[in-house]
DNA sequence: AGCACGCCGACT
DNA sequence: GTCGGCGTGCTC
C-alpha cells in the first residue's frame, strides 16, 4: 500500500459487535479525525459512521484476513462533533450496556445528522421595526399584521420567544417585511429580555437552592419535595445562578411535562432563549437545537429522554425533574436510562446534578441513604395549599356502576354542586379490558398476542394494545353462536359513558391515547374546561403536569390489579402514581379529598401510603428488596430472544446459559415471557443477577461477545437489557 | 439491521 | 416458462 493512505476504524449504525476498518487517504485524515461522519460503502450500500481511532498505516486488510479494505466515501466534518466529555461518556455507556459502538453513537445524534446532513446554521435571529415601519404604523389596517407591528413597536423579539408566546406570528412577520416595515437581524443585535424576578423562597427552597450553588463540582442531589412544594422554582434559582456563572444548564423532563406553559415560565424567568427537545419537533428543528448546544449558543436546553445526548461544552449544571419517571427508560433499540446516562455525564464533567421527585425511586432513595447522594427535602407545600385528605373505599358487596360505587358518586355529586372540578383516574383506556360470551366463556383473544382484546367505540370495535390489531366487535360467540356477549370491566370509554348519562349539566371529558393524540390537543381540552365545574376521565396522560386550579375531588377506580402484580417493581409504580395522582387534588387555596377504590382496603401497600405516606412505603419496600436480592441490592440484566416458534428460542437461550459460567451470577431461565405471544412472535428470556454490579459487568464482558457468534443466535431476534425496569 | 443470493409455488 | 416467497449468511 502507498504511504497516502491510512486506515480509519468507523463505527456504523448497524448491530456488529465491532468497527470496521476502512481506507482513507492521507490528505483527508488530517486530524482532529475521531469523531468525525464518514460516508463509507458496506456491502452493495453506503452508510454513515463516525470515525474511531486511526489505527496508523494501511499495512493490510481488514482482521487478519487477505481482503482489501474498502475506502472511505466521503468525510463529512472537518471537526469531530462527538468529542470531549460527550466522547467519553458514550464509549463507556457503549461498554455499559453491551451495545454496538456504533448504535449508540448513531443514537446520540439527531436524525439529520445521523443520515449525514451538514451541520445546521444555529445563528438565531430576532425582528425588529424599521423607520419606515415606525411611520406607517398609526396608518395599518387592524389586523394580524397591525397587532404584529404594535408587538414590535415595544421592542425587538427573538423568534424562539414569538414561537412560544404568539404562534402564527410568521404569516403577519411576511406581510410586513415585504413592505419593508419590519426586518429581520442577527439574535447578538436583539437585547435580551429582561428576566421577570422570582417570588420569595421559602426557608426550606432557599437552603436547598443554596446547596445546589455551593457545589463547585460534581455532586449528587436529591431535591425531595412534595407535589407543590415549589421545586421547579428551585430549579429556576440554580438555573439563574449557573447562566450567571457564564455555564450551559440541561433540564430533563418526562415526556409528559414538557409543555409550552412550562417553557414559557422558563423563558421569562430567565430571560434568555430556552432550547426544547422534545418528539413534537421536526428533524430539522432538532438538528439546530442539537448544534446550538454542541456550539455553546443554547444556555438552557429542556428537553425529554434524548436530550441527554446533547453537547454540553460549557456544562454548569444538569437537572433530572421527575427522577422516578419511566419514560427515561429507552425500551427499544439501545436500552437505556438517561438519568442514570446524565448521571455519569455529570460526574465526568465535574458539575453538580439534581434529581427532583416527590416520590424519589427506590435506586434514588437507596443513593441518598448510603450517603452517595445529598438528600435535600422540601416537606410543605409552597403557598397556603393544603395537602388533600386521602380516603381508601371499601367497596366489597358495594353496587358498582361502571366501577363506580355509590361513595365515590356522593363524592361526584356534592363537588360538582360545590363549584368544584372531579377526576376520574383508571388506567385502562378503551370500552372495556374483555369480551365476554356469557353462555359458554369464550373470550376475545387476539390472534397474534397471549393477550385479550380490548372493547372500543362503545362496544362496537376490539383492539389488541399490544399490537395494534383491531376488529368489528362479532355480532354472536364464535363459538357457540350464543348473543350474550358482553363487555367484561371498565374502560375509561365506558366510565364516561355512565358518567356523562348520569352528570348532564356538566361537561365530561375523557383524556386518555384514544381521545387526545397530541400535548397541544391535551391542553386544548383543559382550556375547554377552563374553571367551570366537569368531570375528567383519564389515564397516565392526567396524572401530572397540568395545572387544574379548580379540582377539589380525585376518585381513582381499579388500582387492585396493580397490587398484586407479578412485577417486582410493581407496587413501586402504583405508589409513586398514587401520589401523583392525589396530587391533583387541592392546589389552590381550596383543599382536596382523594377517594381510593379497592376490593382489599387492608392491603399493606395502600394502608402504609395512606396513614404513612410514600416515603415509608419505600423504607417497607426497601426491607423487602433487600430481603429478597432484588434491586436496588441486586444488579440485573435480561437476555430477551423472539422467534416465530419456540424451538429457536429455547435453543439459543440454552446455549446462552451454558456459556454464562456461574461466578457471581446468578442465572434463571429460560423463563417464558409473562406474554408468551407477541405480535406473532414467541417470546423467552434469561434473567441474570448479582449482588455485585461490578461482577455482573464483568461476566457480561465475557459472555456478550459470545452471543454473537453463537450460531443459534442467527434464527432468533435477540437483545441485552442491563438494569432493566420490567422483567418483561 | 439491510441486502443479496438461493431454491420452490401460482401467474403474465 | 418467469415473478417472488422469505430462509441463511455477510457486511471492513
Amino acid at each position: 500500500m502507498s504511504d497516502a493512505t491510512r486506515r480509519v476504524a468507523v463505527a456504523l449504525p448497524r448491530p456488529l459487535p465491532t468497527p470496521f476498518d476502512y481506507r482513507l487517504d492521507a490528505a483527508a485524515a488530517t486530524p482532529p479525525l475521531r469523531g468525525c461522519r464518514l460516508r463509507v460503502p458496506l456491502g452493495s450500500s453506503e452508510i454513515i459512521g463516525v470515525a474511531m481511532d486511526e489505527a496508523g498505516d494501511d499495512t493490510g486488510a481488514a482482521g487478519d484476513g487477505a481482503t482489501t479494505l474498502k475506502s472511505v466515501l466521503e468525510r463529512i466534518d472537518a471537526t469531530p462533533i462527538l468529542h470531549g466529555e460527550l466522547w467519553s461518556s458514550l464509549l463507556w455507556l457503549a461498554r455499559y450496556l453491551h451495545a454496538p459502538i456504533g448504535e449508540v453513537l448513531a443514537s446520540a445524534l439527531p436524525a439529520a445528522l445521523r443520515q449525514g446532513a451538514a451541520l445546521p446554521e444555529t445563528q438565531a435571529f430576532g425582528w425588529r421595526l424599521t423607520e419606515a415601519g415606525h411611520t406607517a404604523l398609526p396608518g395599518l389596517r387592524a389586523g394580524a399584521p397591525r397587532r404584529f407591528a404594535e408587538l414590535l413597536a415595544t421592542g425587538e423579539r427573538d423568534e424562539d420567544g414569538l414561537d412560544a408566546q404568539h404562534p402564527g406570528w410568521r404569516t403577519p412577520a411576511r406581510t410586513l417585511a415585504k413592505r419593508g416595515l419590519i426586518e429581520r437581524v442577527a439574535m447578538d443585535a436583539v437585547s435580551p429580555s429582561p428576566a421577570t424576578s422570582p417570588p420569595d423562597l421559602n426557608d426550606e427552597q432557599r437552603a436547598a437552592a443554596d446547596a445546589i450553588s455551593a457545589h463547585a463540582g460534581f455532586g449528587v442531589l436529591l431535591l425531595d419535595g412534595v407535589t407543590g412544594s415549589g421545586k421547579t422554582e428551585v430549579y429556576l434559582d440554580a438555573i439563574a445562578r449557573t447562566l450567571a456563572r457564564g455555564r450551559q444548564a440541561l433540564v430533563l423532563v418526562p415526556e409528559i411535562g414538557l409543555t409550552p406553559q412550562m417553557l414559557e415560565r422558563f423563558r421569562s424567568r430567565l430571560g434568555v432563549p430556552i432550547h426544547a427537545l422534545h418528539s413534537g419537533l421536526g428533524e430539522s428543528e432538532r438538528a439546530r437545537t442539537w448544534t446550538a448546544a454542541l456550539r455553546g449558543q443554547a444556555r438552557v436546553i429542556v428537553g425529554t429522554r434524548s436530550a441527554a445526548f446533547v453537547p454540553l461544552p460549557e456544562a454548569g449544571l444538569i437537572i433530572v425533574d421527575e427522577e422516578h419517571d419511566g419514560s427515561y427508560k429507552q425500551f427499544d433499540g439501545i436500552r437505556y436510562h438517561a438519568r442514570d446516562f446524565v448521571i455519569v455525564r455529570a460526574k465526568a464533567l465535574g458539575v453538580p446534578i439534581v434529581l427532583g421527585s416527590a416520590t424519589p425511586s427506590l435506586e434514588t432513595l437507596h443513593n441518598a441513604q448510603a450517603g452517595r447522594y445529598t438528600h435535600l427535602r422540601l416537606h410543605h407545600r409552597a403557598g397556603a395549599a393544603q395537602p388533600p385528605q386521602v380516603r381508601v373505599i371499601d367497596v366489597r358487596k358495594r353496587p358498582l356502576q361502571s366501577g363506580l360505587g355509590p361513595e365515590a358518586l356522593a363524592a361526584i355529586e356534592a363537588a360538582l354542586a360545590a363549584g368544584g372540578q372531579v377526576l376520574v383516574f383508571r388506567n385502562r383506556r378503551g370500552y372495556a379490558p374483555v369480551l365476554l360470551c356469557h353462555d359458554c366463556g369464550w373470550s376475545a383473544q387476539c390472534k397474534r398476542c397471549d393477550s385479550p382484546m380490548t372493547v372500543h367505540g362503545g362496544g362496537r370495535r376490539l383492539v389488541c394494545h399490544h399490537c395494534g390489531a383491531q376488529q368489528p366487535t362479532p355480532p354472536a360467540c364464535p363459538q357457540c353462536a350464543s348473543l350474550a356477549l358482553q363487555p367484561q370491566g371498565n374502560g375509561t370509554e365506558r366510565i364516561e359513558e355512565f358518567l356523562s348519562q348520569r352528570f348532564t349539566q356538566v361537561p365530561v371529558l375523557r383524556i386518555d391515547r384514544g381521545s387526545t393524540q397530541t400535548r397541544d390537543g391535551l391542553q386544548q381540552h383543559l382550556d375547554t374546561l377552563g374553571a367551570q365545574p366537569g368531570i375528567l376521565i383519564g389515564t397516565q396522560m392526567l396524572a401530572k403536569g397540568h395545572d387544574l386550579p379548580n379540582l377539589t375531588l380525585v376518585v381513582v377506580v381499579g388500582i387492585d390489579e396493580g397490587l398484586f402484580s407479578a412485577d417486582f417493581r410493581s407496587g413501586e409504580k402504583l405508589a409513586q402514581l398514587l401520589v401523583q395522582v392525589a396530587g391533583r387534588a387541592g392546589r389552590a387555596d381550596k383543599p382536596g379529598t382523594v377517594l381510593l377504590q379497592t376490593h382489599h382496603p387492608d392491603h399493606p401497600l395502600l394502608q402504609t401510603l395512606v396513614t404513612r405516606g410514600y416515603h415509608a412505603f419505600a423504607e417497607e419496600e426497601l426491607a423487602e428488596r433487600e430481603a429478597a436480592i432484588f434491586p436496588p441490592f441486586a444488579h440485573m440484566a435480561l437476555l430477551r430472544a423472539e422467534a416465530k416458534d419456540v424451538e429457536p428460542v429455547l435453543q439459543f437461550l440454552r446455549a446462552a446459559k451454558a456459556r454464562v459460567g456461574d461466578v457471581g451470577v446468578e442465572v434463571h431461565g429460560p423463563l417464558a415471557a409473562p406474554m408468551p405471544r407477541r405480535a406473532g412472535y414467541q417470546r423467552m428470556q434469561l434473567i441474570l443477577s448479582s449482588p455485585s454490579r461490578a461482577a455482573l459487568q464483568a461476566r457480561l464482558d465475557a459472555w456478550v461477545p459470545e452471543l454473537y457468534r453463537l450460531p443459534e443466535a442467527r434464527r432468533v431476534r435477540w437483545s441485552l437489557d442491563v438494569d432493566p425496569v420490567d422483567l418483561y
